[in-house]
DNA sequence: CTGAAAGCGCTTACAG
DNA sequence: CTGAAAGCGCTTACAG
């Protein structure tokens, strides 16, 4: 294997210079089109190949943007990562992925890690108990960072925020419960504090009490597993209940299913996301809707533009839900 | 916002030569303890960042590794690429990943991508009816790269491939549903013709055939979807089934349950890949359990050494399967 | 153990 | 429309 041809073989082979076929890398409508054939036939015959650590060391843009997530393997997350990254190398970006796994020690290496890449930008959806300044360092960089689906830095006029209006999703998943008939409705799963658990609370709570009814909640992890050993922990007058995310719904649909309890009759579930799971289980299982696919483009296109024309993303962003109503809370089989 | 320091900036301010700092970068133990914690201190001082894309253009090298996969979405590739990608994060190689969705054209122009980026490396899991070009420039640009999970490119000496020993594993869980007293067996799901299919398949051919019994096979998607529909499409003697995934042996379970059918009793079922969510649905769903996280760790492994050491993987590698019997096959609860 | 010098492969004004 | 020249921020022999 002998050294890769560069922009000068190219020239040489091509009888022009080297600025020539920079300017035809670049797509410059400056270059005659012959000529611009001629560079483009003399680069396949050699076997060119674009050099981007040179071209990004002069024009300090690497086509290259970082995304830190705390959780890939959450199918949710999975979703918006893959959308945004096709998104992005549709417009020429590559995406640099890292999973910080819920480690802030670990995200903010991985961000510094993806700043000395060079990276034009990063989006962010962090790890709690952050360490504090894995911000800090994207801000000595000066480089457009958003946080996306969690929030745990306050400055959204650095690092503006974008999430789902979720609020709303559990105001109106309790109002659907109300409406088929549940008398007492249980919220399930989060972690108590956090901010994701108590903004989807929120709703919920609210109608609870507009309702005048008496509000049951039951925190803990979001998983499986919990939604399982949840079914077992609801008080005996609890006949509903929205949960924190998909994975705990559909651990409770599997502790119901042990049970023998039929969903939609003897009790009322919906999740929180809508994951494809959702559909293809049995019972369907109803779920607050949100479309990741529409957010991470619109993830995506924020920050192309804030990349490429300085346009801020507003400080604070929130996507509207939707309600899917399926067999598990109104009992009626698709 | 000023320009960023940069090593002479470090220089200037520890009282040095810009090569002590590149040395200090490089924790060469040539410098002194004392002027490198100097140094240090400077960098820190100045908010200094390192600048990799200088650093490769002169060295090389990026620490940069190109994974693209064919269906991120999928749980099993999601899992696979998140452990690949944090065993090669805390070995100071940052990950571009790239989801093809299948589509072998995006494939080659992601590798195409990756390359122009600078990886030091290249891990795909190909997506079907390839171009055939795609590794033609891998082959140029003389990087090392390997093939995982998915053939589609003949020269393993070029292109190592390294997978499950998956016809071990169906031959296994075809005399695991014998011993539990299926009278007749069925192969569902894949896609006919495709090599993961055929040698998920032949294992369960070799041991029907050995017993003398008549193969039934049922092909389609890999998804819920289509093990919801099979559930229907079975012949009636048929009492055991092995799916090509636990996508399709999971929407089975759903099919089932629909009709009443109680698994582990009624009928007998084996997934393959063993996903996360078999020990969590219910009843408990047996699978063909492959340790991706091993497997992606010694792919990590490999392709360091290779990169690194210039040691070539084997060809072919096949990583050993394990058999997890749970309810939907023995029947017995956990 | 440290310094001066060359060079990696591009892009970018600036001439022409 | 094209060419000659400078420079991006590092690393790497080579002296000393």
């Amino acid at each position: 294997m002998t050294r890769r041809p560069t922009i000068l073989d190219v020239a040489a082979r091509a009888g022009v210079s080297k600025s020539t076929v920079s300017l035809v890398l670049q797509n410059s409508k400056q270059v005659k089109s012959e000529t611009r054939e001629a560079v483009r036939a003399a680069m396949a015959e050699i076997g060119y190949v674009y050099n981007r650590a040179a071209a990004q060391m002069r024009s300090q843009s690497a086509g290259l943007v970082g995304l830190v997530i705390n959780d890939l393997r959450n199918p949710f997350f999975t979703e918006f990562a893959t959308v945004l990254q096709m998104t992005l190398a549709a417009k020429g970006y590559a995406t640099v992925i890292a999973n910080s796994d819920e480690d802030a020690d670990l995200q903010a290496k991985l961000m510094g890690s993806m700043i000395e890449h060079g990276v034009s930008a990063l989006v962010v959806s962090p790890a709690y108990d952050e360490s504090g300044d894995a911000f800090d360092q994207v801000e000595r960089a000066g480089i457009p960072a958003m946080q996306v689906l969690r929030k745990t830095d306050p400055r959204t006029g650095l690092f503006p925020f974008a999430s789902f209006d979720y609020a709303a999703g559990s105001a109106r998943a309790t109002r659907h419960l109300m409406n088929q008939g549940a008398k007492r409705i249980a919220f399930v799963g989060g972690m108590e504090g956090r901010a994701i658990t108590e903004e989807r609370k929120s709703g919920y709570l609210a109608e609870i009490k507009r309702a005048g009814a008496e509000p049951f909640t039951l925190h803990g992890r979001s998983s499986r597993g919990f939604g399982v050993e949840a079914v077992h922990a609801l008080s005996k007058d609890v006949d509903a209940a929205i949960c924190f995310n998909d994975l705990v719904a559909l651990g409770m649909l599997s502790g119901f299913a042990r049970e023998g309890v039929e969903l939609g009759r003897d009790f009322r579930l919906v999740g929180f996301d809508d994951i494809e799971d959702c559909a293809q289980v049995w019972p369907q299982l109803s779920s607050v809707a949100c479309d990741i696919e529409g957010f991470a483009k619109g993830v995506a296109d924020g920050l192309l533009a804030w990349m490429q024309d300085g346009v801020t993303p507003p400080p604070e962003y929130r996507a509207p839900v939707d309600l899917v109503a399926r067999t598990s809370s109104t009992g009626r089989n698709p």
